[in-house]
DNA sequence: GTCTATAGGTAGATAGAC
DNA sequence: GTCTATCTACCTATAGAC
């Protein structure tokens, strides 16, 4: 038998991580408590605070844990090679996937860079050292082929809003989309599964030019 | 001298809603304090208790009347007549233009949503008291356009999901995408004024059948 | 390292005078 | 209607035994 919860024979800092991980993502930081954290991860909250000083501390671990696999395949993509919409293509399949396997992140993140955009941009460089943001490059890339006539012409970074846009916005809304489209669970997780091959095509006719 | 904070004579029910939806809107509905409320309405925390019975209560009036705006002028959009592209484009002047007044309300109105799916359900009844919501008319317009084929074949929750998302986003993600792209406050406000013209036409490119 | 017990502080809600 | 003072509950954090 197989255990299917946190796994008890785990070292308790690992324990507490995804124990707060879930807490955090379910509840935000506000109404996540440290008692729920605890019980999650099958200890008491004293011992809580013997591996992680306050909750600010913990959360703010937990934060960068869960942003750091986005920053590196971001990182990966737009310094590859590739023309724009092949990487915007890799960068859907890339966060998309993501995206369905963990579903409650990004209100996660949007709530936490809001609460403290600063901190958030403490942890964006922490997971990406390098002097320059990946995204530079990729917005010069994109004025560059707009110059050479292979892409309608466009503020890039308005085309960046509606990649991202329309690639996060249905996990950060989905309750009130279901409601507005009368779309119950399986049906949703379906469109969510074909939005990368939806959204290529959707991209491709808004800015190729013809 | 008019007084630029909230009007010390209007009644103090208003006077209230007014502080609530601010201080609400700032810190969330964990975050807010009614002790802040009550100094942002110049009063004391018993007389908010006199007016509105509990905080769930208070928050629930401001979050209705906040949504209020918005579903109207949906409604009175998606009723209306005109093709798919035009009450899209109807509604991103709509939309874009409540956005840019009340920036901080997507956040405010995603959070609740999430927070208590089945109040906001009863909001979305309370507001739009018809059997039959005004999406799924809009729904079937676009399914019937790809019929005669005036705009590409796709999914209508899809297109949607896409419109809301590239509207919305933005709004909701502020702080990390103005990071990402290295965009000051004065430049990301112009490029929301400017997103209503620059998604019609995105749009239009995406869906209208050559 | 792990626990029980509790300190300390905060915030929603109420009692009761005016 | 409006206020001051207070109750009550909850939650973070710590003290201290084992």
């Amino acid at each position: 038998m197989v255990n299917t919860s946190i796994s008890t024979d785990s070292p308790s800092p690992d324990r507490i991580l995804e124990a707060a991980r879930q807490v955090f993502a379910r509840d935000g930081f506000l109404g996540a408590r440290m008692q729920d954290i605890a019980d999650a991860a099958g200890l008491n909250k004293a011992l809580l605070h013997y591996y992680f000083k306050n909750k600010e501390q913990l959360f703010e671990r937990v934060f960068q844990d869960a942003f750091r696999e986005f920053m590196q395949k971001l990182q990966l993509i737009f310094t590859g090679t590739g023309s724009v919409i092949e990487k915007t293509e890799a960068y859907l399949d890339a966060h998309l996937d993501l995206l369905n396997r963990k579903p409650d992140l990004p209100l996660f993140v949007i709530n936490e860079v809001n609460r403290d955009p600063d901190a958030f941009f403490v942890a964006l460089m922490h997971n990406v050292p390098q002097g320059k943001s990946p995204f530079q490059g990729f917005m010069q890339q994109i004025v560059d082929e707009m110059q050479e006539g292979k892409i309608r012409r466009m503020d890039p970074r308005a085309f960046w809003f509606n990649v991202m846009g329309m690639t996060v916005f249905p996990f950060l809304a989905r309750p009130m989309l279901q409601r507005f489209t009368e779309t119950d669970d399986g049906h949703f997780g379906l469109l969510m599964r074909e939005r990368a091959q939806h959204l290529k095509e959707f991209i491709r006719f808004a800015i190729e030019q013809p």
